[in-house]
RNA sequence: GGACGGGUAGCUCAGUUGGUUAGAGCAACUGGUUUACACCCAGUAGGUCGUGGGUUCGAGUCCCUCUCCGUCCA
């Protein structure tokens, strides 16, 4: 440290650590068949998006596993990258030329729109990567990769073929969750089921027939304004009041038609009336219920939530929400309203455009997740490990109930899916034309199937697969003619692109974005076709050690994944070992942490604002401050509550810290500091005092302690061991020790600064992977770095290597605890008198014997940290009337010049004699049971008896003391 | 409705397979420039560990009941 600022200034310590770093190439990830790899994938921000404290979170955790292991001296792959975020960066760039140009997307074009898509990219992608760097994080930028490269592309598209080919992807008209906001179908993982207060109305469809009793139907929905698309009425089959009849008919209000009545068992004969309209174009069930009954489909309401024509020239063009009103308005006047009651219910809501989700019939690209079981054993049999274990019910659950995952997305932004399909009416007549022309006839007759290339025919009327080996469709028969599908799915897009000459068109949706970032830790490490130095890298680094991601995407992506890894990695292959398994996992460790929460528990958004920008932060506390600052308040549970109030221990950890080590270079001169053994070389075992023996002790268990949250994937108590031995053993015990040592003899002192520096040494090193800028300025201005230039490069110090021949003395240990509270004792008894400042007190001990011996060999200890004038034996002399205290070395007085309170004395110590005589008779009661003394193991009978006899001397002791008083 | 997590000091949280007298940080209060640090130091106060029961020599910890809060899934 050239210059001593009395305050850490983090600023520039930290832009230019980050610098050297960078131009040193301390991040660059190589193979070493020598070390242990250690392989992090970063959960890939979106491309455009800002460093919110989530990514703080997420990231300094990772940075901490990945320093961590570079300083066991691992070979360390931190692999940085971006997401494309298909409908969030479109939505944007959409918003943008609304706002700028007052144009839609349609107005440019696919190809102009891709461009300005592009364009926005390179002007905001990347800013968030800057901000990592920001933060301290330490990635192999070299590798800095995105989801929309051309060999990440490529990946996307090997992937989509080959799960293709074997039967996992289909395309099919379903119900899906159609977004209107978005104008895209969107997964079942990104509905969000909201509560919602609505009203149910109860209303009457008349009946074609009256049965004699009844004229009407009573009807109970939610959703008025899809009656239009009402093909039935349906009741079940069982209920008495409405069985016979089925069969019969109603009336659709509106548009008037007649719709059957219909028997199906889905129907609740406790719920509302019974009675539930069907409407199988939208709803889920009422489709399946349309499907069992073969009823009309009716789409009333279009891509934009909009109500179509088939709605009745009212409705064409009319909002769903408006539609919903002049619906009940127009049952009303028709007298067919029967009443609207409030009703909550839950509404499923999109995630990206926050409006209710239309369950929609349209034809979709759909994923029957490949090796589910596998998927559930690798993490059933602990081939995979969640940290903490509890997820791993989140995860198996979703997977025991998993549906068929939509894949598609109705977006120009993304991974656009490469099919390129012709529809075509085959006869009798025109199959050599229609089959021969693109080939059809030489794909079949191919040697060995390619597996980046596949054509598949499938039949309109019933979405059969023209199975190529049985039936090839040639020559078409007049049972087999009729309207077909081909699709030709290939890897190559240019393969693909060759086909429009045949009138093939290539489907105009794009994968979601998960179906392309399920591939992350494969594709980075160029899967599916590496060349010999990417072999090297897949074989050393895959499967992954660790991935670091928050509880809200195991589903989204965690899980999908496993399911990548273990159907593509590798062979096909229908059923895997536990060894196969364990070679195709994408990662073995799932380190699972909370979301980041506002101090009220709130969740952040941009609306509440009450969502900090990290970079503030960061110029505010450091960010090693931030960093420590974030990892000191995350807890194993599933919110983190923020508060800025509770990040500024980070920065005045690094404070103390720097301060420490500024008093260290005040106290003596710098010496030999090069290597571990060059430190002890400097230690004089001879020299060592109680409170040495007891700081190395400390610094042993703090070692430990530190690299168990390591080895047990638990780092919440990370920065606790670290804050607390180095502020409350090093600092507040230690150092203020040693400042009357360092008045002593030269060789006594330069022994002490030796320990300190020692211990100084290996809190770098154990802090480092959490606050590295500071770490490593001090490591260097403190002489650590005179072999290697970085801390990261040495080793860390485990609980053997950090004693080096040094033995820690345990006796001396449990000295140093009681003279602890000797001093804690006399310094509360001085702060009683309003004497906590003044430094010349007199005290005296009664202790004799090996206690007194204690005392009188630390005796000038004790008056340092005690900040007494003078610490005598009692000797026999009177001490009555003065105010007293007990400790484990016996009692302490004061010795006062004026009179005490003896009232307020005395109040005080009945109070104390009290609560020791309640643990005394407590003590007793229980040494005194046959059973405890029995059955209890040695170590807590014996610790209990110990604790008895002091407290028995204490409590004699205190009472004495108050003879004495009166 | 199901699953999971949680209820410990004013606040946020620790608390290993049950075992000495339940801890920390922040906030509060008192006092303070002592050879680093006020982003500091010393001290004080504050808890029937959500409720009720059970097992045990012994329960914050294990079992059961109830209750409240949160999250996810239906």
């Amino acid at each position: 440290m050239s210059e001593i600022a009395k305050a850490y200034e983090p600023k520039d310590v930290e832009a230019r650590w980050y610098a050297d770093w960078l131009e040193a190439g301390c991040f660059k990830a190589e193979t070493d068949p020598a070390r242990e790899p250690y392989a992090i994938m970063i959960p890939p921000p979106n491309v455009t998006g800002m460093l919110h404290m989530g990514h703080v979170l997420d990231n300094t955790l990772q940075d901490i596993f990945i320093r961590r292991a570079r300083l066991e001296g691992k070979a360390v792959l931190w692999q940085p990258g971006t997401d494309h975020a298909g409908i969030a960066t479109q939505t944007k760039v959409e918003k943008q030329l609304r706002e700028s140009e007052g144009k839609t997307k349609y107005d440019l074009g696919r190809e102009a729109f891709l461009e300005k898509v592009w364009e926005f990219r390179e002007a905001s992608g990347g800013v968030i990567l800057n901000q990592l760097q920001k933060l301290g994080a330490s990635c192999d930028w070299d590798r800095t990769s995105f989801t929309l490269d051309e060999h990440y592309s490529k990946a996307v598209r090997t992937a989509f073929v080959k799960l293709y080919q074997r039967g996992y992807i289909y395309r099919g008209l379903r119900m899906v969750n159609w977004c209107p906001a978005t104008h895209t179908a969107i997964s079942d993982e990104e509905v969000n089921m909201k509560p919602q207060t609505g009203f149910f109305y109860k209303m009457r469809y008349e009946l074609v027939e009256p049965d004699g009793e009844r004229t009407h139907l009573e009807i109970s929905t939610t959703r008025p304004e899809t009656l239009m698309g009402d093909s039935a009425v349906a009741v079940h089959p069982e209920d008495e009041r409405y069985r016979h009849l089925i069969g019969k008919k109603v009336w659709r209000p509106f548009p008037r038609a007649e719709i059957p009545i219909i028997g199906d068992e889905y129907v609740d004969r406790e719920f509302g009336t019974g009675c539930l309209k069907v409407t199988p174009a939208h709803d889920k069930n009422d489709f399946e219920i349309g499907q069992r009954h073969d009823l009309e489909i009716i789409e009333v309401i279009d891509h934009d939530g909009k109500l179509n024509h088939l709605a009745g020239e009212d409705f064409d063009g009319m909002d769903r929400f408006e539609a919903r009103k002049v619906a009940v308005q127009k049952l009303d006047d028709l007298g067919l309203l029967i009443e609207r009651e409030p009703y909550e219910n839950t509404v499923g809501f999109s995630e990206r455009g926050d409006v209710p989700i239309e369950p929609r019939l349209s034809e979709q690209w759909f994923l029957k997740y490949p090796k589910v079981e596998e998927a559930k054993r690798a993490v059933e049999q602990g081939i995979i490990k969640f940290h903490p274990d509890r997820w791993k019910k989140t995860y198996l659950h979703w997977l025991n109930g998993i549906q068929d995952w939509c894949i598609s997305r109705q977006l120009w932004w993304g991974h656009r899916i490469p099919v390129w399909t012709k529809r075509v009416k085959l006869t009798e007549d025109n199959w050599t034309e229609e089959l021969l022309s693109w080939g059809w006839d030489s794909y079949l007759k191919q040697e060995k199937p390619r597996e980046d290339f596949c054509i598949s025919i499938v039949r309109v009327e019933d979405g059969a697969v023209v199975d190529p080996k049985q039936d090839a469709l040639m020559p078409v028969t007049s049972a087999t003619a009729g309207e077909y599908d081909i699709h030709i799915c290939a890897v190559d897009e240019e393969v693909g692109e060759s086909y429009t000459k045949y009138g093939f068109t290539q489907d105009s949706d794009v994968l979601d974005t998960w179906a392309s970032s399920y591939l992350w830790p494969m594709a980075n490490l160029g899967w599916p076709d590496p060349d010999a130095d990417q072999q090297k890298e897949l074989d050393y680094w895959y499967p992954t050690s660790t991935l670091v991601t928050g509880f809200d995407i195991i589903f989204f992506w965690v899980a999908r994944m496993i399911m990548a890894g273990l159907e593509l990695y590798g062979e096909d292959k229908q059923h895997l070992t536990d060894e196969e398994i364990a070679a195709r996992i994408p990662f073995k460790n799932i380190f699972i942490h909370g979301l980041i929460r506002d101090a009220q528990g709130r969740k952040m958004s941009k609306s509440l604002g009450n969502s900090p920008d990290p970079l503030e932060l960061i110029e505010k506390f450091g960010a090693d401050g931030l960093r420590f600052g974030i990892c000191n308040i995350a807890p194993t549970g599933s919110d983190i509550l923020f508060s800025e109030e509770r990040t500024q221990i980070g920065r005045n950890f690094c404070n103390k810290l720097w301060n420490a080590a500024r008093f260290r270079q005040m106290s003596g001169p710098m010496a030999d500091n090069s290597s571990l053994a060059a430190i002890h070389a400097r230690i004089d075992p001879e020299l060592l005092d109680d409170y040495d023996h007891w700081i190395l002790a400390r610094l042993v268990a703090v070692t430990q302690d530190v690299a168990k949250c390591f080895t047990q994937y638990d780092l919440a108590p990370l920065t606790h061991h670290i804050y607390g031995f180095f502020w409350s053993d090093f600092c507040d015990w230690y150092v203020e020790a040693s400042k009357g040592k360092l008045k002593g003899s030269d060789a006594e002192r330069d022994n002490c600064l030796a320990i300190q520096d020692l211990v100084l040494r290996q809190v770098l090193q154990l802090a480092n992977p959490v606050i590295p800028h500071i770490t490593e300025e001090l490591w260097a201005g403190l002489g650590y770095a005179a072999h290697e230039a970085f801390i990261q490069n040495t080793k860390l110090a485990g609980t053997s290597e950090v004693l080096g021949a040094l033995s820690v003395d345990q006796s001396a240990v449990e000295r140093v605890a009681n003279l602890q509270e000797f001093i804690s004792q006399a310094r509360a008894l001085k702060a009683k008198y309003n004497l906590a400042n003044k430094r010349d007190v007199a005290v005296f001990f009664g202790a004799e014997g090996a206690a007194a011996r204690v005392i009188s060999d630390n005796a000038s200890l004790i008056r340092t940290l005690a900040g007494l004038g003078s610490l005598d034996a009692l000797n026999g002399k009177s001490a009555d009337g003065l105010p007293a205290a007990v400790t484990p070395l016996g009692p302490l007085y004061l010795d006062l010049s004026s009179s005490i309170d003896v009232a307020a004395e005395t109040v005080r110590l009945k109070k104390e004699l009290a609560k020791l005589d309640q643990l005394v008779a407590a003590g007793e009661g229980k040494l005194k049971n046959p059973k405890f003394v029995d059955s209890a193991p040695a170590h807590v009978v014996e610790g209990a008896r110990k604790q008895l006899a002091e407290t028995t001397d204490k409590r004699d002791e205190t009472k004495r003391i108050l003879e004495s008083l009166s």
